[in-house]
DNA sequence: CGAAAAGTTGAGGATCGTCAACATCTGTGG
DNA sequence: CCACAGATGTTGACGATCCTCAACTTTTCG
């Protein structure tokens, strides 16, 4: 695993002792309930899973969608009671570890605390966008953002990617994600192709206008640039993402 | 000011250290524009301010309201750049204080650098609330959970709250915060109020039947309780908000 | 007192949801 | 290798929620 910062010898070595355990879910499976206790932080080796939480009526909003390498429940980390559930969007390894041992990285490095939290406030800016998504715009553009979102997020651990990419989602997870039906995403998605703006080929998307895409969702990619000026330990030398 | 944490007397100097300089605003007044370097936090220490984005055409979301006591802009400490815009609801009082002195934090207090992750936590864990509210919910459900959050968060500060409180937000406000219009929210909270739900006095808002509103929104106070059991020095011996 | 901001109410319309039928894909077991 | 069930995607008709526009009233503040 590499991040957005040049670790020291020991950082690196505490990272790894974190994803010694894997544990494997095949998809649907739900890996752990809202409301089960929270006591796990999970980081993605392989498969894409989502949060999502449940309403009693059955209603059903996605929250956020994880990729290989994130690192999840850092804000249950407050909580006693995990506040989302977090199912398999597709078969999936998970390298699950104790919040308890946060108190060893709290302690003995300042700098990799700094990224931890910094990976927390990255989350928290997308959710931000999210809010502006579902708040203020309509149906293509939602589903507009949440294309280039998930392309650019791809993008840190596969450079490579340039406008196709496979997208192992159902239309209704993506609904929920966006506040709206599986039936609409369907007719939003169809019309954006005939529309020129996107193409489908099984469960692969390839993005045709990237320029058009993101000037009608107002996209700015968070993934990009951070900054780390303010870290202990001087900043990072490259502001950009390493492999 | 006091938290949800006993500290000692050095993480009291620091936290007090960070809070010599006070500016003020008046209502209406733009503290920061999105997009502007992201070198201060702020703390607030009276009057209510709210974070929000505008796209190109105008369209405005709101997507926090800050209290008293609630430090704004951890989330922009990743980015070089404010994400959001930070404007006062009413006259305010905050303390600026620069970023960088974050790292001092870091390096010389684990617990007071949990604290504020913490905080940072519970800040996202009610974006998470926000999106279910305003993806899945109605207009009425949603005016509901925004109400309940806003009384939750009072009470932490002044515990005497019954059901009566000062909600100093226009309704524009309310609806930028919530997807809404501002006619949508007049006509849904004058429903309400003839549904004997709530009540209104000039400015101040009466929650008659908090048992109903929290049904019908699914509400839950994310405020109340902290799980501090993690914290690098041990738990916090009360799990509940000091004054 | 006057101007700007904020709230209310009505009429009409757009976007998106619901329901339902059907088509297609996927994975598992016989 | 085929058959079948479950999951997923598509399309149409209709309806509900919420938006837009606009006029008006009320409140706030210099």
């Amino acid at each position: 695993m590499g991040y957005y910062l040049d670790l020291s010898d020991p950082d690196i070595a505490h990272l790894a002792s974190l994803q010694k355990h894997e544990q494997n879910w095949r998809q649907r499976d739900i890996v752990r309930e809202s409301g089960a206790p929270a006591d796990l932080l999970y980081v993605v080796k392989s498969g894409w899973c989502y949060s999502y939480t449940i309403m009693v009526d059955g209603r059903r909003q996605v929250l956020q969608i994880h990729h290989p390498g994130d690192v999840i429940g850092i804000p249950d980390v407050a909580y006693e009671r995990a506040v989302t559930g977090l199912q398999a969007a597709t078969d999936i390894c998970l390298c699950p570890f104790p919040k308890n041992r946060l108190d060893e990285i709290f302690r003995d490095s300042p700098r990799l605390t700094a990224l931890l939290m910094t990976l927390g406030m990255m989350d928290h800016v997308v959710l931000l966008d999210r809010i502006r998504t579902i708040g203020r715009m309509n149906a293509d553009e939602r589903v507009a953002h949440f294309l280039l979102e998930i392309v650019s997020r791809l993008r840190i651990t596969s450079p490579d990617i340039t406008d196709t990419f496979d997208l192992p989602l159902s239309q209704e997870l993506i609904g929920d994600a966006l506040g709206l039906t599986n039936v609409y995403v369907s007719r939003t998605m169809s019309l954006m192709e005939r529309a020129g703006l996107i193409q489908r080929m099984d469960r692969a998307i390839r993005i045709c206008d990237e320029r058009a895409l993101k000037d009608m969702a107002d996209f700015q990619d968070r993934y990009y640039r951070i900054d780390t000026s303010w870290f202990p330990g001087g900043a990072a030398p490259a502001l950009e993402p390493n492999a």
